[in-house]
DNA sequence: AGTCTATATGCAATCAATTGCATATAATGA
DNA sequence: TCATTATATGCAATTGATTGCATATAGACT
């Protein structure tokens, strides 16, 4: 997978110029997320996210892992994270109440407070999972 | 200069998003380079490498300065630096023999070895002007 | 089997970016 | 003034990305 480092460069950053594939990505930066929480973040049509899901996977910056039902996408590249980092500047705190009906979510919701975990917010704990760098 | 900072950074990487566009902000990553010299580099037509500059200058993330015939651009925006630093790493060599007719490239190339300079290259020197950071 | 829910795919319509090229401006020197 | 050189602009033609939507697949449950 290779190429000369100029056009990888741009194939890059032509994934990242798109305000839905940019939300995604950042919101993966958190960790895991399930595409009914994307949907639920960015408020579109399912079929839309999934697309751009598409694009990003075939691409390889982000991996999916399915679990029942559901799909937990995940970043496979650390230089997206990098790159967000630089420009977006750390993972900032979610905005408040978007959150899906994924067990993840649900689970979330009716944890106690001792955990540190998000206030209103979506599955990101990261339960069995070997990679989520920082 | 505003907007929410996602479409603010969807546009900063669409603008990176593009070949032309990306080998002439690298090469200005180098110091000020004039038009010809760009069009030395990228080997494309003079009305097509102006027309990037000019998205580029729009944007905001190039400065032009005006001496004589002659048109110098810059880089103009940090965070452009950083993230060409980040996917493509340091400034690398300049390739072999790309050279205009400028008035800094001749005096490039009529130079005694003594100093330091690019072997072929052209005008990289920063003659009097304020900032060139990296 | 059938049904429900989550996610994926295909494709057509629209919209924006890209490119090529003719021409315009601007500075210089004769 | 005219000619020359460097750079800029405008615009039409093409190309590619984006979006919406209908439908497909796949797992869980009864």
């Amino acid at each position: 997978m290779k190429g000369d480092p100029y056009r990888q460069a741009v194939r890059l950053f032509g994934l990242l110029a798109h305000p839905a594939r940019l939300r995604i990505l950042d919101e993966l930066r958190r960790g895991e997320a399930c595409v009914c929480h994307l949907q639920a973040v960015l408020k579109r049509p399912q079929p839309y996210i999934s697309q751009q899901l598409r694009v990003l996977r075939q691409a390889g910056v982000i991996e999916a892992r399915k679990q029942g039902l559901y799909v937990y996408y995940r970043l496979a590249d650390e230089r997206v994270e990098r790159l967000l980092g630089e420009i977006l500047g750390p993972v900032g705190t979610p905005s408040p109440l978007p959150a899906c009906s994924c067990p993840q979510c649900q689970e979330e919701l009716t944890l106690p407070d001792d955990h540190l975990h998000r206030a209103t917010g979506c599955g990101l704990q990261i339960p069995n999972l070997e990679a989520v760098r920082l």
